[in-house]
DNA sequence: CTGTTAGCGCTTTCAC
DNA sequence: GTGAAAGCGCTAACAG
């Protein structure tokens, strides 16, 4: 492996020449930076980065913690950041904490051994509840989850404006009898239950909601304990892509017709959505948005680490399926 | 921040006790152990990872490179090279190539000025067509995607077996005209075309085959073609979930009735296709163990660089749905 | 069992 | 515009 020292040598300069040719500092004639990129060429040269890490003591290095990297939302996010952070000259390190405090805590850690530059996050609840981003050594933004006092810039949807347009569209469309399940394990989740909550009670609705750990199991097995019973349902909400497929799953055992007998709706507009039997109504993140909001933040951030606090919130796009149809029967149309 | 001297100083030992402690080596004194772990936590002191890596001239990571992140499959892998990695001390960059060779041989060339200590890589198809995995500065292990005489550690599904099982039971349930919609893009593919080819050919049945991009949108115009001419297919199968959701798209968008009027079989068993009408009958992947399986012949390949290429091949689990019942009507039941 | 010391390969003053 | 030289923080000989 050929060392900078090396590449000093076949072109004839000092280090500190090759150094700034490969810098792109200005100061170098044209003459000595083409010889060392001759040089370097010829040698294969490539830096080592510990070494040059350990001098400069800059990484240019984001870390990106996701809460669940099988969520095709985390997934989506990922991919904007890596593209983002390639263009500005930054690498990435994608960690998944599995909706684990415990991972993320660890991975919180190796952000701070590894001297990041800055780190994306998606915090658990537990350590949301207490977030303060001037806890850390490094910048840090959150994306999808915050709350409203949090100290920290963050890029996330506006939760309860979504769950309530969403909430309103069923209502509007002469469902009444609507429950939503909902995330107990994301501030997500429950910002969503209460823009639901909201638009139930401004149409002096009941509320019907059931706070679920994020898994499929679980919105299925509350989806078929809600239709089991007496004054079951005439809708079902979810409050994201996991609880609607459980609820979806659910519907299907239990052999009900949707909308005609079930009308469902839920978050994220994932590939199988428009699969299932009349297409599910789903509000749709900007997921690309999201990521790119996100790196623009931390940069900012990194480059200004005082700062005020900022916040990015992005709307969800309503996108209307058969699953909501309007309620033909038995609705009565009194406000 | 606290660096090893000043450990050594709090501690009143050298530099070198410090370093031996931290690394858990034996030759110390059970005081000095002691002394030096409380100055270290007294400090909060962590060692600087480019140093360490620097001087020592290991970097304690491993590279996984998959060539489609949004891919659940990957996904599942990439959480368990992860576990496992960590379990043995290494740290994971997970990077995502997105079917694109110039971003793969951009990671590859990541991995080697990361001085990564080993990489597994789901090669895009024109990689792969030429590899060996002695053209690189370090150890490496395919995943997914091989071919027969690929001269590099790997760990596949056998799919030409997973691919004629998957036929086999279709024929066997009464099914003639079947058509294989397959990736053209990676290795995969075309094996499992190759054993859904030979258990056609071995039931004298003319194949039917389209070689597709890895898109959903692919596979549904490629449904829609074939459902819609004359001599419509009795049966689709798909080599992967991407193309599995666009032949269930296609379908769903004609109105057919599965498997009444079109039988379905995939690879992956992803959440979506227990929910999907009846029900789809696939061929699930073992994913998790897939990627135990490629960490542990790349530690072994770290330890031992010069051993003879290994490959582990997996089986599939063939999961029979609703999607592929037994054929009522017109089937002749002469072999 | 412990301490001293020489670098790992690079960037970055500082002189020229 | 260029080069010499001083470390970045750590590990691993080596000497005691």
């Amino acid at each position: 492996m050929a060392r900078i020292i090396d590449v000093a040598k076949h072109a004839g300069v000092s280090v500190a020449s090759v150094s700034r040719v490969l810098a792109g500092l200005p100061g170098v004639s044209e003459e000595t930076r083409a010889r060392v990129q001759a040089a370097a060429k010829a040698l294969d040269y490539r830096p080592d980065l510990a070494a040059r890490r350990l001098r400069s003591r800059r990484t240019d290095t984001i870390g990106l913690i996701v809460s669940d990297i099988r969520n095709p939302f985390f997934t989506e996010v990922s991919r904007a950041v890596e593209d983002m952070a390639y263009e500005h000259g930054q690498r990435v390190i994608l960690c998944n904490a599995d909706e684990d405090p415990e991972k993320e805590a660890f991975y919180l850690e190796l952000m701070r051994n590894e001297n990041v530059s800055g780190v994306i996050l998606s915090p658990t609840l537990p350590l949301l509840s207490h977030f303060k981003a001037a806890d850390y050594g490094f910048p840090i933004v959150l994306v999808d989850r915050c709350e409203r006092g949090t100290e920290a810039d963050a890029v996330v949807l506006d939760n309860l404006d979504a769950a309530y347009r969403l909430t309103e569209h069923l209502i509007e469309r002469g469902y009444r009898k609507i429950a939503c399940l909902y995330g107990a394990a994301s501030a997500t989740g429950q910002q969503r239950y209460e823009g639901y909550s909201q638009a139930m009670m401004r149409a002096n609705l009941t509320l019907q909601g059931r706070a679920l750990r994020p898994a499929v199991a679980e919105a299925r097995g509350a989806t078929l304990e809600l239709l089991g019973g007496r004054q079951p349902p005439e809708a079902l909400i979810a409050s994201n892509g996991l609880l609607l497929l459980g609820i979806a799953e659910g519907v299907r055992e239990l052999g009900l017709i949707c909308p005609a007998q079930i009308a469902v709706a839920g978050f994220d507009d994932l590939p199988w959505v428009r699969l299932v039997d009349p297409g599910l109504t789903v509000v749709a993140q900007p997921t690309y948005d999201i990521g790119r909001a996100a790196i623009e933040l931390l940069l900012q951030r990194i480059a200004q680490p005082s700062q005020a606090v900022r916040r990015v919130v992005l709307r969800g796009d309503l996108i209307v399926r058969g699953s909501t149809a309007a309620r033909a029967a038995t609705a009565p149309a009194g406000a």
